[in-house]
RNA sequence: GCGGAUGUAGCUCAGCUGGUUAGAGCGUCGGUUUGUGGUACCGAAUGUCGCCGGUUCGAAUCCGGUCAUCCGCCCCA
């Protein structure tokens, strides 16, 4: 018979027992951040209707990366980011929630397209956002950018710390006003931007698109920084101003490691003014693992009333997945779940063992009894090696006739024999 | 969709210019007298050498195709 693969889908993620509790207790403490931070989490469905993923308006970028099915006569598919859902979410609830909404997702999301380094196809990811129906002061943009390096800042232990990149849509828009920018070129402009760091040849783009002294005049952007198109016009004032308020918000509230980088830009069509991301300052051969931004007419799609955000998102599979497949992350905090391992010396002695893990569980020491009894010795005591078990407790006849156990710690093989209750008490260390 | 690399045991890989029954380490299972592990020793199981075709007396090895995986590009998080 024909063995069916072992291996999951490429660009599909399985984590072993030990990585899978280090992913969990990462988790656990950014979601503790949110919880402080007064985000209600949302759980949507994976799956959603073809038309709520797709539009017109952005099918070619997403239609080839998209996961499509059918059943009967639905199309449907499986969710790509949080956003959509999110906005269909809010859309159709906008009378059981208040404004502003703080909310997050931790979900998995799908991507069909081909998989590489630190890019999958499944990947966990934790959806921040803030909405306000008609209007939402930007300082909310300067509070999630600090709420999102409170959560880096609770897993820096295991992940190393993060820094943040800012960027303004606005500015841009208001530099390709101040240029007579046609839109192709505001377009062919804003890619270039985007692209400035992984090309070589940016300036000669630009040279290219809009000719050499508009090239020049937005190279200097650059070269001199953003400020110096102070005094141009009112809405570069605007967006510059915007940057220079945000940054002050950002250090009132102990947001290390930031800094303005107007070639930030991030692809999605639907940030309009402020965009960050977040990079590993520990390991920058990573992509970026974090980002977000200001957006109107989110929910446009789905509903009459205006409501704008901020949103935010980390890219958590990124971010602990790679780091555990270049073998960053010290996991052996994470191999031990098991303290005592209750070895058992024949089938008679069986139900005074059980009594023991009782004794062991309600006390809340993770322990775990080896049930095959009649299993050797030998074998018993290897197993309580491989789960690194702190103590094995053996448990054989004398044991269980005087009620007592063999507590023999692992590390240093020393033995003694006293009661359950004592046994507690030495585990706890009390 | 495009380009590059790689497909041999559960895993990591070795097999030089084609030559009989295909190897190592790790892992797994068993054993070194059946209440003492991490070390050591002995033994065992497991492969149609990714798939199809071609060249050849003979192919894991050479050639073509195909599929898959990885890396990169496009695009994106």
């Amino acid at each position: 018979m024909d063995l069916k693969p072992t291996k999951p889908l490429s660009g599909f993620i399985e984590l072993l027992p030990a990585q899978q509790r280090c992913f969990d207790e990462c988790a656990r403490r950014m979601q503790e951040v949110l919880n402080y931070a007064g985000y209600s989490r949302l759980d949507l469905p994976a799956i959603e209707r073809a038309e709520v993923l797709t539009d017109k308006d952005n099918w070619d970028e997403i239609e080839t990366q998209i996961f499509l099915f059918q059943k009967g006569d639905t199309k449907m598919g499986l969710r790509y980011d949080g956003t959509v859902g999110l906005a269909r979410f809010v859309a159709g609830h906008m009378n059981d929630l208040a404004f502003p909404f703080r909310v997050y997702q931790f979900a998995r999301n799908y991507r069909g397209e081909r998989p590489q380094r630190g890019r999958y196809r499944e990947f966990w990811q934790m959806d921040i956002d803030v909405l306000g129906i008609q209007n939402l002061s930007t300082n909310y943009d300067a509070e999630i950018v600090a709420t999102l390096a409170q959560m880096y800042e609770s897993i820096s232990d295991i992940v190393g710390s993060v820094k943040v990149k800012v960027g303004n849509r606005r500015f841009w828009n208001a530099m390709f006003e101040y240029l007579n920018l046609t839109p192709e070129q505001a377009r062919a402009v804003f890619i270039l931007v985007d692209k400035k760091d992984k090309i070589s040849d940016f300036v000669e783009g630009l040279v290219d698109t809009v000719g050499a002294d508009k090239a020049n005049e937005i190279n200097s952007v650059f070269t001199n920084g953003y400020r110096s198109f102070l005094n141009k016009t009112m809405n570069l004032d605007a967006a510059i101003n915007e940057m220079d308020h945000f940054m002050e918000l950002l250090r009132v509230m102990g947001v290390k490691n930031a800094e303005i980088d107007v070639s930030i830009m991030r692809g999605h069509a639907y940030y309009t003014g402020i965009v960050f991301e977040f990079f590993s300052v520990d390991y920058p051969e990573l992509p970026a693992v974090g980002g977000g931004g200001r957006y109107e007419d989110l929910v446009s799609k789905f509903s009459k009333t205006r409501i704008v955000g901020v949103g935010a998102s980390i890219g958590v599979s990124r971010l602990l997945v790679a780091l555990m497949e270049m073998g960053k992350i010290n996991l052996s905090k994470w191999e031990r779940p098991i303290d005592v391992a209750i070895l058992v010396m024949g089938d008679d002695n069986l139900q005074y063992a059980l009594t023991v893990e009782s004794a062991l569980r309600n006390a809340k020491i993770p322990s775990v009894a080896y049930l095959d009894a009649d299993k050797k010795f030998k074998n018993q005591i290897e197993y309580a090696d491989k789960i690194m078990a702190k103590y094995s407790m053996i448990i054989g006849e004398d044991e269980a006739k005087n009620n007592v156990v063999a507590l023999k710690d692992m590390a240093t093989g020393d033995q003694q024999t006293v009661s359950v209750s004592d046994a507690i008490k030495l585990i706890q260390g009390r």
